[in-house]
DNA sequence: CCTCTATGGCGAA
DNA sequence: TCGCCCTAGAGGC
């Protein structure tokens, strides 16, 4: 269930549940185990995401000599990939492949199917980080540096959005759904996109994807079109939220009732309206 | 039991 | 562009 909303919420509910307790690393699974042996052995300091890379941080415990009770240089990295998950349950026995545990005396974190889950130092993290487009979740994100890419580029402004070096957070519903909002062509050019689209589908995420932190799912229909404004059933899918292009394809369009249409592109499954979606 | 799918990304060809 | 990695849930037989 991972865009970068998820990253982000589970940094702050990591930190929630578990700065300044007692927290023990194991992986129940086994593939993680040597380097869970190793920051069992120091204490929870902080997380924080970049993009759809969450960086969980531990030092030396309080009372260590030579040891900073603030600064981390062991960060596990961690990103969920397609199918990863990390999830809060109270303490138990794990079920599933649980690469790593976090828990404290309360509850338990647990990751299952990670793309990548690999203790690294401060400065690997800052290159990794440093690699990643600016982030609309983070307050230091500068919108240019996105634009500088896409300008340059010839590939479609659908595939721009999902590159992690353009934006980092974005992935195949928010693509999707902030297309269809500004109702821009998914294959204009990026080099013939126009700047001001670029700036609507940047204030857009700025709008999105804090939202989609809060509520922990995605849903991007604005008031008038929402199953109660417009008398249609409950959305039933597994990702939960309310959209407007995404899996929809076949069903009429929320706004204009032609047909959500849908083809791959890059690999990965595109959805948008063709009536509503002709701006570049 | 099987097959298919998934909000991702990598490397081989 | 394709195959592959990771895991779980849904649906078919």
């Amino acid at each position: 269930m991972p865009e970068g909303h998820t990253l982000h919420r589970l940094a702050a509910d990591l930190n929630a549940i578990f700065t300044g307790t007692d927290v023990r690393a194991s992986s129940p699974q086994g593939r993680f185990a040597d380097s869970a042996a190793l920051i069992d052995a120091l204490a929870y300091r902080t997380g924080h995401a970049h993009g759809k890379h969450l960086f969980v941080g531990f030092g030396p415990p309080a009372g260590t000599p030579g040891g900073d009770d603030f600064e981390s240089d062991h960060w596990v990295h961690i990103h969920l990939g397609l199918i990863g998950s990390l999830t809060f349950t109270p303490l138990a026995l794990p079920r599933g492949a649980v690469r790593l545990r976090l828990a404290n005396d309360d509850i338990a974190a647990d990751l299952r199917g990670p793309q990548v889950c690999q203790l690294v130092t401060t400065d690997e993290m800052v290159a990794r980080m440093a690699e990643l487009g600016p982030d609309p979740l983070r307050a230091d994100a500068d919108p240019e540096r996105g634009w500088r890419r896409v300008h340059a580029s010839s590939k479609p402004v659908a595939a721009l959005l999902m590159d992690q070096r353009v934006l980092s957070g974005v992935g195949n519903v928010y693509r999707a759904e902030v297309l269809f909002r500004n109702r821009i062509n998914p294959f204009r050019p990026g080099k013939l996109l126009n700047r001001r689209r670029w700036r609507e589908i940047w204030s857009d995420l700025l709008e999105l994807m804090p939202q989609g932190m809060r509520a922990n799912r995605i849903d991007t229909v604005r008031p008038e079109h929402t199953p109660e404004a417009m008398g249609r059933s409950q959305r039933v899918d597994d990702h939960g939220g309310e959209v407007y292009v995404y899996r929809r394809s076949g069903l009429p369009c929320h706004v204009c009732g032609s047909m959500i249409r849908t083809q791959v592109l890059e690999g990965r499954n595109l959805f948008w309206c063709g009536r509503c979606q002709r701006r570049g």
